[in-house]
DNA sequence: ATGAAAGCGCTAACAT
DNA sequence: ATGTTAGCGCTTTCAT
């Protein structure tokens, strides 16, 4: 493909100067080392990986070599012989949403503590593709997985998680046991009702994602935890589940409106339903939401928006820890770690 | 690090049931391939590479055998013989910044095309922590990278550039060439001003981040040509590049606000700068404000914030095709393409 | 404390 | 069309 097909409207300057030649000089190997230093490659060895058995002189010297040649191990033969790669993968849905990203950084930030690489693979929620990019990130033996799974358990995924550790984010995979590390839904659907009860709210609406996403049906829980807490009974008719489509809210927030009793108070259980919800209210709406997720300018949207926030960097780091836990060979029974949500408050 | 420091008022659930030991089942190679279906490595590599000159007849055997078997080839046996990995690096600031994050996409979604693994490391901007980095994905043998670069140049990056196909995006190295691929800033900056003269305004301030941002004085130059062109004069005391400090915005504002001829309207040449101006504006302000770079709910904010747009995901896909295109042997001069931003209205 | 040799799993080069 | 062998760059094993 030609590269300007993928420029809108840019321009591409061909500057003068043509590439240097690369790969022209072969890049040294250990046993250039050893020759350079005058000893033996076991030695060599030794002092990259830091093996003690080695006299001060040696080492020195070694050293020495290693800045003179500008060496670097090469990575792929240590992962032939030492049968592990230090190196990760993390295998989410879409890596531009903000949650996942999120996730991204925090994994990142301890894979690198432990020395490990990390390789990101994209599903877009297609479960033949999540099949395939994890068969890719076997082939190149990353030692364990942090994954944001479609959701579908297969039996290869049974297969993958009783032959490699891995940690699974936001939700579990259906039928498989892994460790997981999970957002603690319920609770924080919970607190967001009391909060509007708290408020002086008596008709509190849920508006969310199909139930057929596992954190849907924990944020809808825990609406009801939060209603009959509060001595509220929960009405079906002042739920809507189907979000994706906008029309279909719209008509929906004017049929509570003209509604005998309409909501006063809204939980929209998901980032998406919170955008929706504000984009179709209007102005005049005397409606109160509570969203899920923060993000930036929250306090500026709807005259300042109350959400639940997710410790998303906290699910990281607790993923990605988990997961170099049983690297490091705990073999302990799996773990499903909850993070507890937070309610910001922006009255 | 005891896992449950790392959990913030949520619970572990210790499930019954152990792990199963993990690799026990030694992966089977090529040769237990080979074996299982009674001809020679070479054939099994030959039909595993997709090589011609194979029979119908093996090739169904060994497709078998590899089922059966279920056989994964080892990358790291590969790469070491073939002295490519199929991967490639994304060197970034901070993965969980929004354009960073899409454009990880863009380039993770080529890279998958190409078959080829993505692995992300974080430099948060520092140089060191660049280095080291670079230096582990070269121990890796990446092929190529995609480098957010953290701006200054180095004796290592120049010879990083001269021995391996690099990309840079958002900003160049300072002082070595690569191939780079930047949003048209000064285009950007330039259309927001004529968008703002044209809607009557004839005082138009400037605020940004500090011009040592290779972005920021594109942006700000853009800033002059729009003036230029309408017919305006930049004025230096309408200029303010320190939007880092929140303080110091909040009494420049004040202080133009108070001044003889105050500015009607302003470009926030960042994200940042936008969001600080945006929260820092007063309700009856009638400061009319275009921003850099978009974001969700931007229509919603400050009654729909007109904004200049990235186009994140052409910049990714330009980058990694060019690198790919380096990878497949064009050793043509050093491109520098611009991919042209975008004014989204929002009145 | 240091070194020689074998071999990780694959593919390139060279038979047949 | 199929097979044999060497060797990629390292670490492991076993000397010395």
């Amino acid at each position: 493909m030609p590269l300007f097909t993928l420029i809108t409207g840019g321009d591409i300057d061909v500057r003068i100067g043509v590439r240097k030649e690369t790969g022209m000089a072969q890049r040294p190997t250990i046993h250039d080392v050893a020759r350079e230093a005058g000893v033996a490659v076991k030695t060599v060895s030794r002092v990259i990986n830091g093996e003690r058995g080695v006299s001060d002189a040696m080492r020195a010297r070694v050293r020495a070599a290693i800045r003179t040649l500008d060496y670097r191990p090469n990575a792929a033969a240590r992962v032939l012989r030492r049968k592990v790669s230090r190196s990760i993968g993390y295998v989410c849905v879409d890596i531009a949403e903000p949650v996942q990203a999120r996730l991204a950084r925090a994994i990142a930030t301890v894979a690198s503590d432990h020395d490990s690489a990390l390789t990101v693979s994209l599903t877009g929620s297609d479960q033949d593709r999540e099949r395939a990019v994890i068969e890719s990130l076997l082939a190149r033996q990353v030692d364990g997985l942090v994954l944001w799974p479609t959701g579908a358990g297969s039996r290869f995924l049974q297969r993958l998680a009783d032959s490699l550790p891995v940690v699974c984010v936001d939700r579990p995979i259906e039928g498989v046991e892994t460790d997981t590390v999970l957002c603690d839904n319920r609770r924080g659907a919970d607190l967001a009702v009391r909060h509007l009860a708290g408020r002086g709210h008596t008709r509190i609406a849920f508006v969310g994602d199909p139930p057929e996403l596992f954190t849907q049906r924990e944020r809808l829980a825990g609406y009801r935890d939060g209603l009959a807490a509060v001595g509220m009974a929960a009405d079906p008719k002042i739920i809507f589940q189907r979000v994706q489509e906008a029309g279909p809210l719209r008509r929906q927030l004017d049929h509570w409106r003209a509604s005998p009793a309409p909501p006063t108070a809204l939980l929209a259980a998901s980032s998406l339903s919170a955008t929706a919800v504000v984009r179709a209210l209007r102005t005049a709406d005397p409606l109160e939401v509570v969203g899920f997720d923060d993000f930036p300018l929250a306090d500026l949207v709807h005259g300042g928006l109350t959400v639940i926030g997710q410790d998303v960097d906290g699910m990281g780091r607790a993923a990605a820890e988990t997961l170099f836990q049983r690297l490091a060979g705990d073999g302990g029974g799996r773990l499903r770690i909850r993070v507890a949500p937070e309610l910001i408050n922006r009255d």
